[in-house]
RNA sequence: GGGCGGUUAGCUCAGUUGGGAGAGCACCAGCUCGACAAGCUGGGGGUCACUGGUUCGAGCCCAGUACCGCCCACCA
């Protein structure tokens, strides 16, 4: 054993090892109880960052606790094909090619796919290997598997036949590089500088005008009403007149209506309902037309202006306005806008014919389960978030105008009649035809997403995996995806199957780059986890990760690693000491000495706290716990304590050394799997692997507190240089850990501070304690707590001499 | 605009029903004593964001303010 610890090259042995061993593998036994976490597919072209690593982490650090403590684990793999975000990436391909999707055609274009994912798509999973995780990677799903393909047509002809998928004409986000609609969680709102005009439209019975504000001139050509709060008395006796429409000259009415802000512009509000969602709604309740100035390529249709950019279109019905002297001002205006978040282009709100899928009786059923908390979202702050976002979900738009996902199953026949079949059928349900064409657009990514825990294993067919491990147990992911993800797994599964996918729901938190702001690529803040793993080890970076993982923003830390490199070193090389100091010595028998049953005590006490820490997902104090576990009882204490055994070839301090090295490596391997797995294989006699050692029962903890009086001490000692008076084991110990005689002499200084010190905690604890009103209104055992304090202070005031 | 989180040592963060301000890193000093210098021991360093309140006593509870951040919404 060399005297540093390195994880290169043993990690990656042992995440082989695991592996091949097929120690990862989960398969139904009815014998033991299974544990489920469907851990979040990534999507097939993605990379590891540092999200997915603190993910994996702290899911694997569970599921590796769980399995040793018996149950079934299975910790499912896959990938997700991510519909837009691998279309775009093929496209930039085939566009650097010179050629592009269009010219390709549709068929083509899937099989260029295919054809890019198999060459390099899905490298994120052996990425999730490099991270230790624990996944049944026999078990890899693709949610374009032709079994997974099945299940998602399945759901689509189940809510069809619910009636609850409907084709439906609304306003939409549309698009205009990936010339496809958008759901509102699709986009990333970005500030721009921008123009705000006011512009007057004239009153059609004459006697004057209503000036509007808008940033968007041209679509001035589609709009058809003007409306105004029915509580603003500058306009109360305008509502139910007409004003002209510039450039179109248009008559439309001017109308009163709750949404409008009367302290924006100038209170008054053109409605364009076709290329406004607000003025979409005002529309429809008001009964207005829905006429469109501007096509799928963003742009304007409008007489006069056809083909002209947005641009071009507002510059001329503006110069029009500015003639007539409709043009009040103009002037510079600062909003944000929707962009594509994989785009950035600026998002065209149109009306759209889409699938939708209504949320009633789905969204009931749902929040049913998280108001009763069958499923809990950790922390607390969550589940709340869960259940409002669940409650304000509008109908989901499931349908997408690109290639590359999963097709609806919908058929049309010449009559326009609709066919909803899992497979092609022969003929239109309705008349017979047998010339059917089949709807083009794909399904909403998250639709199949939706249905990752149960069609992972095997559903809709009742196979074995899916009587066995479903409901599952666990799901760790991250909060923007809670209402994207989560929720609607939650209400498949209670629709679908009759029962929640998981109980338990970790929020974890978001990883911040070091300076505090969001970490990504385009900022040039991201840290990349592989580039962690290769500098300080696996274990070390998950380490670190839990570390800092408390509060809901974290930010990266590189010390917080640096801690779990340290930790890994020194388990490393407590396990040497152990291991070399007396090989050979013969057995005997001999009552466990104090520091002995001691360090036994402290295990299980410890242990006892990571499973109660553990149990409510606190991974940052778990982390805590174990290092001070490791470096203040285990080395400075118990292996100083000890050492001058072990070296003079005491067989029963090896033994119980030993026995004590194991259950720290046991409590330390769901963290650290790597480094406690090679220490282990060290250790003679091993016949199994630690990954599944069973976890240890919790021992007895009478002696716990045995070196509380050898600890305070040495404090002592090590401030004041005054050696104190202890007997037996206790001074035994004591000169063994604290070795006095080769501790620097102190100056009678540090005897007079010390003293200071002590007399000064004795004050205050003789003031609180002579203080009538505390003594009365405080708790008993904080009274005691502190009568407990004074006396220790005395005593150790009376070591010191003082 | 809404929801949530944060503000404690130079940095990253703990602080468990209110009762002696902590850890790791960084810094300084001393230790090569048969595991580990990625070590051991000690030390310096804090107006616990601010204001007010409750209390014998507040980092912690209450009210308010400021600033930072994440998510959501979109007033045209």
């Amino acid at each position: 054993m060399p005297p540093r610890y390195d994880p290169h090259g043993v990690e990656e042995r042992w995440q082989r090892t695991w592996e091949e061993e097929g120690l990862y593998g989960a398969d139904p036994d009815p014998s033991r109880t299974p544990y489920v976490d469907a851990h979040p597919p990534p999507n097939v072209t993605g990379e590891l960052h540092t999200g997915h690593a603190l993910q994996l982490a702290l899911g694997d650090t569970l599921v590796r606790l769980k399995r040793m403590q018996g149950y079934n684990v299975l910790f499912q793999p896959g990938y997700d094909h991510a519909g837009i975000s691998t279309q775009s990436v093929v496209e930039k391909v085939l566009v650097a090619e010179g050629t592009s999707r269009q010219e390709l055609g549709r068929e083509a274009f899937e099989a260029r796919v295919w054809e890019w994912l198999h060459e390099y798509g899905g490298k994120i999973l052996h990425q999730f290997r490099r991270m230790g995780a624990s996944l049944d990677y026999r078990r890899t799903r693709f949610t374009m598997d032709d079994d997974y393909v099945r299940a998602v047509m399945r759901l689509f002809v189940h809510l069809y036949r619910r009636g609850w998928i409907y084709r439906a004409n609304r306003i939409i986000n549309w698009c205009p590089f990936h010339e496809t609609s958008l759901s509102d969680l699709e986009l990333e709102h970005v500030d721009v500088d921008d123009t705000l005009s006011t512009i007057r439209y004239p009153l059609a019975d004459g006697g004057g005008f209503v000036a509007i504000a808008t940033v968007r001139p041209a679509t001035i050509p589609a709009d058809v009403a003007v409306a105004v709060h029915p509580a603003d008395e500058r306009y109360t006796h305008l509502v139910g007149r007409e004003v002209i429409v510039p450039w179109t000259e248009n008559r439309v009415p001017v109308i009163a209506d709750e949404r409008v802000e009367r302290e924006f512009g100038t209170g008054a509000l053109k409605i364009t309902p076709a290329h406004d969602p607000n003025d979409f709604a005002i529309g429809r309740d008001h009964g207005l037309p829905e006429p469109s100035c501007i096509g799928l390529d963003g742009r304007v249709t409008a007489a006069g202006l056809e083909g002209l950019t947005q641009q071009e279109a507002a510059e001329k019905v503006l110069a029009w306005c500015r003639e007539r002297g409709l043009l009040e001002k103009r002037e510079h205006y600062r909003h944000s806008v929707a962009t594509c978040e994989r785009c950035h282009s600026r998002i065209e709100p149109l009306i759209s014919l889409q699938w939708w899928c209504a949320m009633g009786e789905l969204k009931q059923r749902g929040l049913d389960a998280l108001r009763t908390c069958e499923v809990r979202f950790h922390p607390e702050s969550q589940h709340r978030f869960a259940i409002d976002s669940l409650e304000n979900a509008p109908d989901w738009n499931i349908s997408r105008q690109i290639w590359w996902g999963h097709q609806i199953p919908v058929w049309y026949c010449p009559e326009g009649h609709l066919t909803v079949e899992e497979t092609e059928p022969a003929a239109c349900a309705e008349c017979g035809s047998p010339d059917l064409t089949r709807e083009t657009d794909v399904l909403d990514t998250w639709f199949s997403s939706a249905l990752w825990p149960f069609a992972t294993l095997g559903w809709p067919d009742e196979t074995p995996e899916l009587a066995y491990f479903y409901p599952g147990d666990l799901q760790t992911t991250a909060r923007e995806i809670i209402r994207l993800w989560e929720n609607r797994m939650i209400f498949l599964g209670l629709e679908l199957l009759g029962e929640v996918p998981f109980r338990d729901v970790i929020i974890h938190s978001t990883v911040l780059a070091p300076d505090g702001r969001r970490m990504s690529k385009s900022l040039g803040t991201g840290v990349d986890p592989l580039q962690l793993i290769d500098k300080y080890g696996t274990d070390a970076t998950r380490y670190g990760l839990m570390k800092n993982s408390l509060t809901q923003d974290v930010r990266f830390s590189y010390s917080a690693i640096e801690e779990g490199g340290k930790l890994a070193n020194k388990l490393w090389n407590a396990a040497r000491l152990i291991l070399t100091a007396c090989e050979g010595a013969a057995p005997a028998e001999r009552p466990a000495t104090l520091e002995e049953r001691w360090i036994l005590a402290r295990l299980s006490q410890t242990q006892r706290r990571v499973e109660a820490l553990l149990a409510e997902f606190d991974f940052a104090h778990t982390m805590d716990e174990l290092y001070h576990l490791t470096f203040d009882d285990f080395c400075d204490w118990y292996l100083e304590a000890v050492k001058a055994r072990l070296y003079d070839g005491d067989a029963d301090a090896r033994t119980t050394a030993t026995a004590a090295l194991e259950r720290l490596l046991e409590l330390l391997h769901p963290a650290l799997p790597h480094v406690t797995e090679e220490i282990w294989s060290h250790l003679p006699g091993r016949e199994t692997r630690l990954i599944v050692a069973p976890w240890p029962h919790a021992g007895n903890e009478a002696d716990a507190g045995a070196l509380a009086r050898v600890q305070e001490y040495a404090q002592v000692f090590r401030r004041s240089g005054v050696v104190p008076k202890l007997e037996g084991d206790e001074k035994r110990i004591f000169d063994a850990v604290v070795k006095p005689d080769r501790a620097p002499r102190r100056e009678n200084g540090n005897v007079d501070a010390e003293r200071e010190r002590l007399w000064a905690e004795v004050a205050r604890a003789e003031k609180m304690l002579a203080n009538e009103r505390f003594v009365a209104n405080a708790p008993p055992e904080v009274v005691a707590a502190e009568r407990e304090k004074l006396e220790r202070y005395r005593r150790e005031l009376d070591a010191i001499g003082g």
